[in-house]
RNA sequence: GGUGUGGUAGUUCAGUUGGUUAGAAUACCUGCCUGUCACGCAGGGGGUCGCGGGUUCGAGUCCCGUCCAUACCGCCA
């Protein structure tokens, strides 16, 4: 037997008695002939005593004990004459009556405790040892909550998990795929999925009824702190179900992961369309946490002869509470904020409104009291108040101005971590112009099903008609998205003509989802969810690989395991494949 | 593919207008210290200033290139 007890869990009324443990060296502290010892496992940090005075030998032994040793001691525990109330364990201590070394470490590359003293990318490269850190278990174990409640949710509505292959077929729709090719099967490659959606549409196909799976998916593009190659979604699909059963069955799963997880009971989601959040917060996953709503200002802005706005395609504005006491270095840094190249706003305009009623802005030479006051009072503007108006076409100042809600929303501390507002976004486009190629292309995927009262749309105007398909935003963040799917293959085969896909390339790359629809495809639709954002929303992090055990770099590089590498010439030659590089 | 930021001791960082032997903290090593728990005190070792080139009497510092890291834009149905 290794221990008796885990370096967590003795407390002072288990003083006396005789214990075995096993742990890792944290620290160590040594007073004249005393000597301190934390020894740390994944449930916590006990200390453990040697007195030179009681055993002269035991203390030189400990005294050799280095940062990350492995041991293994015996002992009784003991109350501490002085004790820590910052540990559960800091009652107690463990007189040590034999040591053993079980194995030796050498000095770790950075200090292994909660406050470290290594960089990102060091952690990274020796990723076992950070694990090692109670914060970053902590997020682990999180994550590892979150799949067990939502296990536990789906299993009891009767959903199953199911797992579906993981080397499957390209597709030239969406991201790009990561390829893996065939050595029994020349010159032929699998592509590994960006998430199972044939497979649990086939899996409704089959009468599965209700689906879910916790599946990695992989995405070959370039990565974000939100974004890795390979990431997990809760995967989920039903039945005989429309928008509103999805919607009810996923917000009660959201719900009680939310009430088992951190104990908070939450509301009824709110829903907004999609063209309500890109009018009023310039995006289609809007952080509701804090109001500041975008108000369009054009006509009333398009009055005199200030040629910025009357050039205009659009003029928006919001309306920042408190803030007109912003001296003018804050406006231009606020300014200097819009122009970055990432949201390329070319200026800025502001109405501050003075506490005597009266209203000072950037564009006086063109606007009186009462221009500026019909604006203030679009805004619900009341005095104290800032005014900031951006102009342009409209998309782009949309966006622009939604960067800038968030940018006041940091600043006046209205993005509280420990606050959570989830929102439902419904009413999505069906499709979207893809300039680069000049065709449409599917918002969500060609599987999505159109409004009812749009499918005529699709043969009219196909940018207007709107789908079945909704987000699941919290605090700005897109957590999951889902839609109800087409299962009509006459509807399918419009949706195809509409993307512009000829007979032969959808059968070439969708002929067996059309193969199955022939045969009783009931109605269906799903949603996934991003675990890895899910957790990392829960746990209040900057990053999703703070939540993933091993994650990849900005890169999509493993520098742990030096991944990706080369393979040597005759795994090359076994997959008839040549490697072209440009020479060096 | 693009823009910004960064790269100096094991680690995290400072380093002024270009100017003597490149510093601090922490980690590590040695000694002292009997109630520490971020222990304390004294001492010590530790540097390819990412790499290559240029300007200069002289470059960590300025210029060019390049690599790496990172945040964002494009991209991500």
């Amino acid at each position: 037997m290794y221990r008796s007890h885990t370096c967590g869990e003795l407390r002072i009324n288990q003083v006396g008695t005789q214990v075995t443990l096993a742990g890792w060296v944290q620290r160590k502290r040594k007073l004249g002939g005393m000597t301190f010892v934390d020894l740390r496992d994944r449930y916590g940090i006990t200390q453990l005593a040697f007195d030179e005075a009681v055993n002269k030998e035991l203390g030189d032994e400990a005294q050799k004990l280095g940062r990350e040793f492995v041991v293994q001691i015996e002992g009784a525990v003991a109350e501490r004459s002085s004790k820590n109330s910052k540990i559960p364990t800091g009652d107690i201590e463990i007189i040590v009556s034999s040591i053993k070394v079980l194995n030796e470490s050498e000095t770790p590359p950075f200090t292994i405790e909660d406050e470290t003293d290594g960089g990102d990318e060091l952690r990274m490269k020796y990723r076992y040892l950070d694990l090692r850190r109670s914060t970053v278990r902590k997020n682990m174990e999180l994550r590892n909550r979150i799949s067990f409640e939502t296990r536990n949710y789906l299993i009891q509505k009767d959903f199953i998990e199911t797992e579906t292959p993981v080397l499957i077929k390209s597709t030239p729709e969406g991201a790009r795929d990561f390829v893996v090719p065939s050595r029994m099967n020349e010159g032929e490659f699998y592509a590994l999925p960006q998430s199972p959606q044939v497979f649990k549409q086939l899996l409704m196909v089959s009468g599965f009824d209700r689906y879910f799976q916790i599946v990695k998916c992989f995405r070959d593009e370039d990565l974000r702190a939100d974004r890795q190659p390979e990431f997990t979604q809760i995967d989920c699909e039903m039945s005989f179900v429309d928008q509103e059963d999805v919607l009810n069955t996923f917000e009660g799963m959201v719900k009680s992961i939310f009430k088992n997880v951190k104990g908070l009971e939450m509301k009824d989601f709110p829903r907004m369309s999609y063209a309500d959040a890109m009018e009023y917060y310039g995006c289609d996953k809007p952080d509701i946490r804090f109001e500041m709503q975008i108000s369009d200002i054009t006509k009333a802005a398009q009055t005199k002869d200030f040629v910025v706005f009357n050039s205009s395609e659009y003029v928006g504005a919001i309306c920042v509470k408190g803030c007109a006491s912003y001296t003018r270095k804050e406006l231009d840094k606020l300014t200097d904020f819009v122009r970055r190249p990432q949201i390329g706003a070319k200026g800025m305009v502001y109405v501050k409104c003075e506490e005597d009623g009266s209203y000072k802005s950037s564009v006086d030479k063109f606007y009186n009291q009462d221009d500026l006051k019909v604006w203030a009072e679009k805004l619900g503007a009341e005095p104290g108040d800032l005014l900031l108006l951006l102009s342009g076409d409209k998309a782009h100042t949309l966006n622009a101005l939604c960067e800038l809600r968030l940018e006041m929303g940091s600043r006046l501390g209205l993005r509280d971590k420990n606050v959570f507002a989830p929102l439902w976004v419904v009413d999505f486009p069906l499709l979207e112009w893809d300039e680069d190629n000049k065709r449409f292309s599917a918002m969500h995927h060609p599987f999505t099903a159109p409004k009812l009262e749009d499918i005529a749309l699709l043969e009219t105007d196909p940018g207007k008609a709107r789908a079945k398909a909704y987000d699941l935003v919290i605090n700005g963040t897109e957590l999951g998205g889902g839609s109800i799917r087409i299962h009509d293959k006459d509807l399918q085969a419009s949706m195809f003509k509409a993307l512009g896909f000829t007979k032969e390339q959808a059968d070439y790359q969708f002929g067996f989802l059309m193969e199955a629809f022939k045969y009783g495809a009931p109605p269906h639709g799903g949603i996934a969810f991003g675990l890895d954002r899910f957790v990392s929303l829960l746990a209040g992090l900057d990053s999703i690989r703070d939540c993933i055990a091993f994650p990849k770099n900005n890169s999509g590089r493993d520098i742990m395991i030096d991944a990706p590498s080369r393979i040597d010439d005759e795994q090359l030659k076994e997959l008839n494949l040549l490697v072209n590089l440009p020479k060096e």
